[in-house]
RNA sequence: GCCUCCUUAGCUCAGUUGGUUAGAGCGCCGGACUGUUAAUCCGUAGGUCCAAGGUUCAAGUCCUUGAGGGGGCGCCA
């Protein structure tokens, strides 16, 4: 008789004892020839499956290895040891593929998350990045939840792109050209018009610009999708391929964008303390024990689900430049030239340790900074009455520095036409973007949200290649 | 791109001022075990000490170069 397959989860979620169910995933381990702790999952949690070994043949209970991929159907019953409150007791069990011993590389230890990253396509079966990647579910899962409640829709912006003047960094080009005998115009150089797209094209560097054009009808959308920065940066929490979230809102300006993104970050924290607690749990129990190791002085200050519960109570301190500015040039490190860059004229930018000093040191919350100096910040932030501040904002979060940058844009044509000369961007490139300046233009903001730093924030993970599938990153494009 | 640290068994690591045959735990392999929780107990095997070159009577250990990895910085999300 077949029986209709559960998940450990509901299993474990369910009450009731003393039915017959069926059960199928992986092996963590097979203690004393009789426990089979069973992982299938749906939940960090393993099923213990307890088998008689004199009712199965030696040839099944050798293929029970940590690896294999196995069923088992049986009653569930109270544990009758401790450590599970409920277990199955094998009637029929099934092998599915077994794992050779010998040279599965995964045992029941800890391993290092670097050697982890060198088997990536194996990683997933481990009850860390299980964790972290149904957190990151979750949180995705959240994001999306959170706009449809607020009446905001998912936009799918291109992701190869003809304009260059994105601004946000260094793009990789998507060509189907020969790369070593390219059609070369009269003059030598590469005729691009014989590309594919009949131009020069490449991978998105945001989705924003033609977010802009969606509010402008749809009044409020968002994208969520994949961004590429062909920067050669190598640090922790960078990736050459990275999910940025986007929303931007029509009839709003920088007060409103601040709101709709400190409610998206705490709408998602509740989110996860609400449906994700046992895998919260279990990576805040392994942040404990890897920091057990670390000297007093470098260990956290509190607990993951504690900073969590701290971010969601706490309203993000929110202060202009000029504010923070002020308060760092009078700071005890920027005196007594601690910081690396020390402050001492208006118009810097700020460098992460300076960040790093107003989050964790000086407000020890989460901090936006806005009206920034122009100078430093990009061409489409609304330009203030001084004339040399934009309202652009920046969310700081500890550890990770900025989670999401934003700003009011500029909807007056000439000032907008006036930034874009000074960034060298010719007005043609951008026909479309001024064109919703002409029709109907009316005061928009919108934000950008790391996709990756916020998963990093919610799983205490401390490299951002641990918190995506498959990393990408400079050197790096295996699996 | 810059700075810095690291690379020893399948994994995680120890290896003293350069000195005999390079060690441990876990894993693997063989055996025992019907209430285990990273199970436990007994036994065996397992090494191009990242690579190349150099210094030295002698190099895992010192020097040079290269490769790979970690962390920090810059760029940013």
């Amino acid at each position: 008789m077949q029986i209709k397959r559960q998940t450990v989860k509901s299993i474990l979620e369910d009450d009731r004892t003393e039915y017959t169910t069926t059960v199928k995933g992986w092996v963590r381990t097979f203690r004393n020839n009789q426990f089979i702790a069973l992982n299938d999952g749906s939940t960090v949690q393993p099923l213990q499956v307890v088998v008689d070994a004199t009712k199965f043949g030696e040839n099944t209970l050798k293929k029970i290895t940590p690896g294999a991929a196995i069923g088992a159907t049986g009653q569930i019953v109270p544990s009758a040891g401790r450590g599970q409150r409920v277990e199955l007791i094998a009637e029929h069990l099934t092998i599915y593929g077994a794992s050779d011993p010998s040279t599965y590389p995964l045992q029941p230890k800890r391993h290092s998350l670097e050697f982890l990253r060198s088997i990536a396509h194996l990683r997933i079966k481990t009850n860390t990045f299980g964790c972290v990647f149904r957190l990151r579910h979750a949180i995705a899962f959240g994001i999306h939840k959170f706009f449809n409640e607020r009446g905001f829709f998912y936009m799918h912006t291109p992701i190869i792109t003809g304009s260059d003047a994105e601004g946000a960094g260094e793009m990789f080009r998507v060509s189907t050209l020969s790369p070593s005998s390219p059609p070369k115009t009269a003059s030598g150089e590469i005729d691009w018009s014989k590309d594919f797209f009949g131009k020069q094209t490449n991978l998105t560097v945001s989705g924003q610009l033609e977010a802009e054009l969606g509010a402008m009808g749809l009044d409020r959308v968002y994208t969520f999708g994949p961004t590429f920065r062909a920067e050669n940066s190598n640090t922790t929490r960078h990736l050459a391929e990275f999910w940025m979230i986007e929303p931007e809102i029509a009839f709003a300006d920088i007060q409103d964008d601040m709101d709709l993104a400190e409610d998206l970050l705490k709408f998602i924290l509740r989110y996860v303390l609400d449906n994700n607690k046992e895998d919260l749990m279990f990576l805040q129990n392994r942040l404990i024990q890897a920091e057990k190791s670390l000297p007093q002085h470098q260990r956290s200050e509190m607990e993951l689900i504690e900073k969590l519960e701290f971010v969601l109570a706490e309203p993000f301190e929110r202060i202009t430049y000029t504010e923070a500015f002020n308060i760092l040039r009078n700071s005890k490190p920027n005196k007594k030239k601690k910081f690396k860059y020390v402050l001492d004229q208006w118009g810097a930018d700020l460098q992460s340790e300076h960040e790093r000093y107003l989050v964790e040191k000086h407000f020890k919350r989460p901090v936006i900074i806005t009206d920034y100096p122009a100078s430093i910040k990009a061409f489409y932030m609304y330009l203030n009455d001084d004339g040399k501040t934009v309202r652009g904002m920046d969310i700081l979060f500890p550890q990770l520095g900025e989670i999401v940058g934003g700003s009011e844009r500029e909807t007056r044509m000439d000032v907008l036409l006036k930034r874009m000369e000074e960034y060298n961007i010719p007005p043609e490139e951008l026909h479309w973007y001024l064109d919703i300046r002409k029709y109907g233009s009316c005061p928009h903001a919108g934000f950008g949200l790391g996709f990756e730093r916020l998963v990093q924030f919610i799983t205490g993970m401390s490299n951002i290649r641990d918190v995506i599938p498959f990393p990408r990153y400079p050197g790096y494009a295996e699996f």
